[in-house]
RNA sequence: GGAGAGGUGGCUGAGCGGCUGAAAGCGACGGUUUGCUAAACCGUUGUAGAGACUAAAUCUCUACCCCGGGUUCGAAUCCCGGCCUCUCCGCCA
């Protein structure tokens, strides 16, 4: 969210910042309409109340002096008519204004790239060489098939299409990588392990930005109104909402695996083979919760933490600069990861590393207290460290051999029982 | 799911419908004293919003005692609804 006061006196940054955004700049106009009627109801409204609290004390100094009040009494009532038509009016317009204001996109930070789609987005990073086979390198459907660890078919017999049902060395794969990935974050790059909730409340949805825009995208459960998380961002983030921190206990490095879960409306028809793109995946994801001054470093170094899962795993990837028009909702800054998968041929995104600057502390009402006593928003950032699907497809994709068995990257085999190679079964 | 108890500032904990933004204690911060530390003593110690030419400092006003309504001239205090915590019972991995 951003602050009324910023939107107040720098307007036309703003709108310029929600075109570059790609989302209708018109409604800040009407937010400052809104809100300048709400700030006249108020001011009259307060005003109102003075006058009616001195008029309380007279009522109280007659009263004790048993003197009537009657006439005063009257005439406070009728201011107290007056004040409810106010509250009445604000009461209509906050709401008006919060909601008009929690759909504002955060704004780009200055150097980010202005551009209109992935197209726009800027490289600013190769690494590893690219494998070549002296055959026609598989899809890792085709592999998961083959070896007989990827049930695509039961899966979507159990839940529907965008499912995966893993198995044997697959499944196995699967535990393997969240927690060396964990152990990685944990043990080198000083981050805390969480385990938070799955299901959450519409306030933490609210807090880091999913709703109200991407509710269709959410799972929900009708019943209690709790969401299913789309990424451990939420849990994790919203832990600190509405605390006050104290700058001696920043910065905060928390990450956590857990399952994300997202409806993925609107994007029927894309990447509907294998598993690029599905309901349900797990994910390790890293929070940052910094002081201001620091955000943009802490965003370059959690950048390197989520890379060197896949220098660790030796997986060929790319970092991209994304655009204002590529960017989420609301981030101020992003880096996409993409893996390459030579089997499909693709770069796959793994990871988005998002700076939000203050835009989600204000939703989330995080705070901290600097060396000076004063009270600030901290910066949140996020980033995957990494989603597994896609890991799993560059992987088998990168790994396999001529007869479709796949070899165990050095830093796996401990997690996968010592094995050095997945062969079919 | 049933029954009961409770939610007050950073924490503990008072609070009669007006004199309570809130006693007292603790903590924290500043100062005096001290070679240093401790102790003692003195002082300070919430947040948000609106307004004052106001960006900062300052001042004025308003609101906030879990949240939302209501009663009243006036609510931390009375009434209703909700949320959360604790205890007991039931159910259950």
């Amino acid at each position: 969210m951003l602050d009324i006061n910023f939107i107040r006196n720098n307007p036309d940054r703003v709108k310029q910042a929600i075109v570059h955004k790609h989302e209708n700049a018109a409604s800040i106009d009407q937010i400052l309409e809104l809100d300048t009627q709400r700030r006249s109801a108020i001011h009259a409204c307060e005003q109102l109340k003075s006058k009616r609290n001195e008029k309380s004390k007279e009522v109280s100094e007659l009263k004790k002096k048993g003197q009537n009040a009657s006439a005063i009494i009257e005439e406070t009532k009728k201011i107290g008519d007056e004040i409810k038509s106010y509250e009445e009016k604000l009461s209509g317009l906050e709401p008006q204004i919060n909601n008009l204001l929690l759909r504002i996109p955060n704004i780009p930070a200055t150097d980010v790239p202005i551009g209109k789609d992935a197209e726009d987005n800027v490289i600013v990073k190769a690494w590893g060489q690219r494998k070549t086979f002296d055959f026609a390198p598989m899809s890792h459907w085709e592999l998961g098939r083959i070896l007989n660890i990827l049930d695509l078919e039961r899966s979507s017999k159990i839940s529907g299409s965008g499912f995966i049902l893993l198995k044997g060395y697959g499944a196995k794969l699967e535990r393997a990588l969240f927690n060396f990935m964990l152990d990685v974050h944990t043990r080198e790059h000083g981050y805390t392990e969480l385990f938070p909730p799955f299901l959450v409340n519409r306030a933490s949805m609210t807090g880091t930005g999913q709703l109200p825009k991407l509710e269709d995208d959410m799972y929900r459960t009708a019943t209690d109104d709790l969401f299913l998380v789309p990424t451990a961002e939420v849990p994790v983030t919203n832990i600190h909402r509405d605390e006050i921190l104290s700058y001696k206990e920043i910065p905060l490095y928390y990450t956590a695996y857990t399952p994300c879960f997202r409806r993925e409306a609107g994007s029927y028809g894309k990447d509907t083979r294998g598993i690029i793109r599905v309901h349900q995946f797990n994910k390790v994801e890293l929070v940052k919760i910094v002081k201001p001054e620091t955000s943009y470093n802490e965003l370059e170094s959690l950048l390197l933490n989520a890379e060197k899962i896949l220098q660790l795993l030796g997986l060929e990837y790319r970092v991209a600069k994304l655009c204002t028009g590529d960017m989420s909702f609301a981030a101020a800054k992003c880096y996409d990861i993409e893996v390459w998968a030579p089997g499909v041929g693709k770069f796959l995104e793994v990871s988005s590393c998002s700076n939000f600057e203050d835009f989600q502390a204000r939703r989330m009402n995080i705070r901290f207290r600097d060396e000076d006593g004063k009270l600030r928003f901290v910066h949140t950032l996020n980033g995957s460290g990494l989603a597994l699907p896609r890991t799993v497809i560059a992987l088998l994709e990168t790994y396999q051999q001529k007869d479709g068995s796949v070899t165990v990257p050095e830093v796996l085999q401990p997690y996968m029982g010592g094995i050095n190679v997945i062969v079919k079964k």
